[in-house]
DNA sequence: GAGACGTGGTA
DNA sequence: TTACCAAGTCT
């Protein structure tokens, strides 16, 4: 492996010239790195800006993240998605303040030990914040180097991706990898981009195997995905006579873990979607639905799953709710809904709630 | 290793 | 419109 070469100076010097200014770039704050890095798991740039500023605000310190309640938590999350991410930040904060301190640890063991963070946040956080020589692999670095060694195997393989971050630790130069990382993702971001990569402006051109090959378009190689499944949903906004309605609550773990939602469920095939609404407010509350009024449909996308999502407004006919241990049952009015952290579908069905019966 | 896990932007 | 993608992690 020693014999790989690589431009770090023309890469960094690049970097120097051509950095974007974020938010998360004008501090050494390991919480603030950390936050960003979440944050940026999966998500655009432009996208975490906005949230990134809104949270610092909401808990500027490790401390007020631990001892803030969830619920506030995960509406300062809401519409980020991957709503894990934020359960896990804030367990992560916990353990910090009861195994650390309150001190973020700088052994890349521990920071590695703590929720939601794996081998690239390590890396990101202890070499950003810390000055540590651990080489940061993303999306981003295993485009560009597996463009600049061509790299052909399918980067969706965990095995290639481990013989990349092999490729990434020879290449960091040691001392500078704070600098070395955020430039190489940054390049991967804005210039040795997925489609269409602006080779023109890449400092690392001339000696990128990929452009040389002219197959900056076959690498890197990406087996093909599978396709998601499509699912009906029905859901019904139980409406009392005071104009509140009923919401539950998700369990912690899982999907859209402690977000609130319309109860409500799947199709089943030869099944209505009314139907299937009066069968689903029976088992998950115990309640005998009165007529349904067609609300709203609306189509929504999931990471593994997409759904067709009708709504129905309703009442309760017969019985009182008793929902299932796991899930928690609130009656609300309708002004009240945008306290609520709510998934993007659901928010849709409250801001229509709004529109029709709210104050404003 | 493979699948779960959100959302919004772009070609 | 479909498909892919954007600074991954957990099981």
């Amino acid at each position: 492996m020693d014999s790989i070469a690589f431009p770090v100076t023309e890469l960094t010097s690049w970097y120097n010239a051509n950095r974007r200014e974020l938010p998360w770039r004008e501090t050494r704050d390991p919480y603030a790195i950390w936050i960003s890095e979440i944050m940026l798991q999966q998500t655009r740039v432009d996208t975490v800006i906005p949230y990134y500023e809104r949270w610092m605000q909401e808990f500027p310190t490790l401390e007020s993240l631990a001892r803030a309640d969830q619920q506030s938590v995960l509406k300062c999350w809401e519409g980020l998605g991957y709503y894990s991410r934020a359960r896990n930040a804030q367990d992560a904060a916990k353990m910090i303040l009861s195994n650390h301190k309150g001190i973020f640890p700088q052994d890349p063991e521990s920071v590695r030990a703590l929720k939601g963070i794996g081998a690239y946040t390590t890396a990101a956080i202890c070499s950003i914040a810390f000055d540590q020589d651990l080489a940061v692999v993303d999306g981003n670095v295993i485009r560009v180097l597996s463009r600049f060694f061509y790299i052909q195997e399918d980067v969706r393989k965990p095995s290639v991706v481990k013989q990349i971050q092999l490729v990434a630790d020879t290449v960091l130069p040691k001392g500078d990898a704070g600098r070395f990382n955020q430039a190489l993702m940054e390049l991967g971001a804005t210039v040795c981009k997925p489609r269409n990569p602006d080779c023109q402006a890449c400092p690392l051109a001339s000696r990128c195997t990929a452009f040389r090959m002219m197959a900056v378009d076959k690498v890197p190689y990406k087996s093909p995905a599978k396709k998601i499944p499509h699912h009906l949903i029905s859901v019904g906004i139980l409406m009392d006579d005071q104009g509140k309605v009923l919401i539950a609550q998700r369990p912690e773990e899982g999907f859209l873990g402690g977000l609130w939602e319309f109860p409500g469920g799947k199709v089943n095939k030869d099944e209505t979607p009314e139907d299937a609404l009066i069968r689903e407010l029976k088992e998950e509350l115990g309640i005998e639905a009165g007529g349904l009024d067609y609300f709203h449909t609306l189509n929504h996308v999931y990471s593994h799953f997409k759904i067709t999502l009708t709504a129905w407004l309703t009442s309760i006919q017969e019985g009182v709710p008793s929902p299932k241990a796991s899930q928690q049952i609130r009656w609300v009015s309708v002004d009240e809904l945008p306290n609520y952290p709510f998934p993007k579908a659901n928010r849709v069905l409250t801001e229509k709630l709004q529109s029709r019966f709210g104050r404003e």
